[in-house]
DNA sequence: GGGACGAGAGTCG
DNA sequence: TTCCACGACTCTCGTCCC
């Protein structure tokens, strides 16, 4: 629903006002924000980020961007007249180029839903009608109702200063299937004017009405009523629209008579010019913070015509694409064709805590988050081969680094395991976010990986064949149980320790939570995907690939302290008498499994893991997990634990990040963060 | 030189 | 008391390898 934007002013010890050069969104105009003592909220603002390390990193990045703009400046002060002239005669070309593309024959109009999340709210929850309330926790707000805007609140402000601003301020949860709900509604809405409209979020959309026009003999304006009044009518919600010749303008329309209002900007050339030549250029989408500064301050550049004025410098000092960016801008061009379906290119998640260097406790949440995200892309059929680790420390700083494998991928276990040889390489840190994002995903959309080696647990256990090419895929993790360490080397996977093998979701993730109202949006969905890994539900289909490390074990914090000590002293144990014991054996598979006979009928007898009787599935994949640990020790005639680092990673096989292996020679990436920046702006790095 | 890849940055809702 | 999210996309640049 919203973003976040914030840049801190150098601040100018002899100023008394520094709040003033502490530039945040939160003080830019919106609707329903008329009338805001900008000022108060500016102060209160500063007043309580100052000192904060976040503040400190704002001051960062703010530097980073000046640095930008005084680059750019130096290369357009390096411009000579022959330049410009060269610069000139491209800019005129790709403006010729870019009118001849221009189509008036379409009519788009947008529709955004007003303060969509909040507004579901309160049709649910009448008594919040007049009050002031946000959408949102203490840590981050999705968005604020339009009294809570005057008192400057609005969407992507922390919840703490927005309840400064405004003391009465009610907070309610973020509660995404309400949302889902309404939005069905809208897009029911949608559907009869457009089939094929474009959803942009839960709470708006592109409706291409020319043909709705046509065939009704009505008014785009007509249209866009009747349309908001039907929205209206199916969801008790309001809406505002605009009507323009592309979406660019549409989207710009739209924003213009909100809340509940609509404006229609006519197709005709001298009118898109007339409408854009003052337009500011921080309405146009895909121009931010950023952006906005670097071409004030460098080309002085404030409203969308002025693109045109300085299309040489434009064309000079940006990359082809970019400076194409900017012209059509100017020109009021935007998007008037039907995009065909595009397959989504990644899928990532991420979790904010309290910052932290516990490498046990780091580790667990990449466990819970490779979980997440296989769950995820089993839910969508995907297998992807470049996986990212996304990291903020606990001085904001952000970084991310990737690998990509030779095969697919989707299950937790192949996650986890590549994506620890990523985190192990950034320790030691201090953390406040961990993230997993995959990407370049398998072409085949019938969800089996086009590596045919790659085998499931299921056929795996299924075949008893445990010499397959890739059993160590499956190498159980907790085969280094006894090596009383979480290390990851470079040829290792992480394995960990038998004292610290418990789940420790619950300490981890919600008493290091950043915010501790329970009702907070982020922290909320936390702790109902922790309660669903807590108690697995037995209808979810999802083909787990399991892979029996001791963090799989779910126990409940509760029982955190004495599965600590059960488990050193026990897990080894058992699994000793286990698995050695089936060794010898080494019968038929229906013997073996009798060896994993759950103790008092609840807990496994290897890792100690406790699943009520009930949960008949789960116990089932748990001890297909073990019974296939077993058999591939069988194969491999060791016992994986006594292996040498060498022996495992022979065992291990390629993983693909060798052919990159030289990369790490680089300097850090934190040293190096801020300083190519003489190297990085012969053209700008911006990206339009 | 060009493609693939990794990392960082910016933007949006 | 609480102290700045999450998911997705795009672009740019540097490095490596063929």
């Amino acid at each position: 629903m919203a973003k976040s934007e914030t840049s801190v002013g150098s601040e100018d010890p002899s100023s008394s006002r520094p709040w003033e050069s502490y530039h945040t969104v939160f003080t830019n105009a919106k609707a329903g924000m008329e009338g805001v003592d900008k000022e108060k909220v500016q102060r209160t603002v500063y007043e309580m980020s100052k000192g904060s390390k976040y503040f400190e990193n704002e001051e960062k990045k703010e530097a980073y961007t000046k640095q930008k703009i005084e680059n750019m400046r130096i290369q357009y002060s390096k411009l000579t007249a022959q330049d410009i002239s060269h610069h000139q005669k491209i800019a005129d070309k790709t403006i010729l180029d870019l009118e001849a593309t221009r189509d008036l024959s379409r009519i788009w109009l947008h529709v955004d839903m007003d303060a969509f999340y909040a507004a579901v709210e309160t049709l649910c929850n009448p008594s919040l009608k007049g009050r002031p309330m946000a959408v949102g926790s203490m840590s981050m707000l999705s968005t604020a109702n339009y009294e809570a805007r005057k008192f400057g609140v609005r969407a992507a402000m922390p919840g703490f200063i927005a309840r400064k601003l405004c003391p009465e301020l009610l907070f309610v949860p973020v509660d995404f299937q309400k949302y889902n709900h309404y939005s069905n509604l809208t897009r029911k809405v949608f559907q009869k004017y457009d089939p094929n409209f474009l959803a942009a979020s839960l709470d708006e959309a592109y409706l291409d009405i020319t043909s709705v026009c046509k065939e009704r003999g009505i008014t785009s304006r007509e249209v866009a009523e009747e349309l908001r009044e039907s929205v209206h009518f199916e969801t008790g919600l309001t809406c505002s629209a605009g009507v323009a010749p592309n979406r660019l303008l549409a989207k710009v329309c739209s924003d213009i008579n909100k809340p509940n209002g609509q404006f229609v900007l006519p197709n005709d050339r001298s009118a898109v010019v007339t409408f854009i030549s003052s337009l500011p250029i921080r309405k146009i989408g895909g121009i931010g913070k950023v952006t906005e500064r670097i071409l004030k301050d460098v080309f002085g550049i404030a409203t969308c015509e002025e693109m045109l004025q300085k299309s040489s410098f434009l064309c000079g000092l940006f990359s082809r694409s970019s400076a194409d960016f900017f012209l059509s801008v100017g020109l009021g061009l935007g998007g008037t064709d039907t995009p065909q379906y595009r397959m989504r290119k990644s899928i990532s998640n991420e979790r904010t805590f309290s910052a932290t260097k516990d490498e046990v406790l780091l580790f667990q949440k990449l466990v819970d988050l490779s979980e997440m995200l296989s769950a995820d892309m089993i839910k969508e059929g995907l297998f992807g081969r470049t996986l990212t680790l996304k990291l903020k420390t606990a001085s904001f700083e952000v970084r991310s680094r990737a690998v990509t494998l030779p095969s697919y991928i989707s299950s937790s276990g192949d996650i986890l395991k590549h994506a620890s040889k990523l985190l192990k390489a950034e320790f030691p840190v201090s953390l406040r976010l961990m993230g997993l994002r995959m990407s370049h995903f398998s072409e085949d959309k019938n969800g089996i990986p086009p590596d045919p080696t790659q085998k499931t647990l299921s056929s795996f256990i299924l075949s008893g064949d445990a010499s397959g090419g890739k059993t160590s895929d499956y190498r159980p993790l907790v085969s280094d149980v006894c090596d009383n360490t979480f290390s990851v080397d470079e040829n290792c996977c992480p394995t960990y320790c038998a004292e610290t093998s418990c789940d420790l979701r619950d300490s981890s993730m919600e008493n290091q939570a950043s915010d501790s109202t329970s009702s907070c949006h982020v922290i909320g969905n936390i702790n109902e995907e922790l309660n669903e890994t807590v108690v697995p539900q037995s209808s979810e289909p999802q083909p787990k690939v399991h892979e029996p490390t001791d963090t799989d074990h779910t126990i409940k914090s509760d029982k955190v302290d004495s599965c600590m000590g059960q488990l050193e002293a026990s897990s080894c144990a058992r699994w000793e008498a286990g698995v050695n014991c089936a060794d010898d054996e080494a019968g038929s598979v229906s013997d073996q499994k009798q060896l994993f006979r759950w103790v008092d009928d609840y807990k496994c007898p290897i890792c100690g893991i406790e699943l009520p009787p009930s949960f008949i599935e789960e116990r089932q994949e748990h001890s297909d997990f073990h019974l296939a640990e077993k058999l591939q020790g069988e194969e491999s005639g060791n016992h994986h634990r006594s292996f040498m680092p060498q022996q495992r990673a022979a065992q291990r096989g390629h993983t693909g990040s060798s052919s990159r292996q030289k990369k790490k020679q680089k300097p850090s990436p934190t040293a190096s963060k801020y300083v190519p920046i003489d190297a990085f702006f012969v053209k700008t790095n911006q990206n339009f």
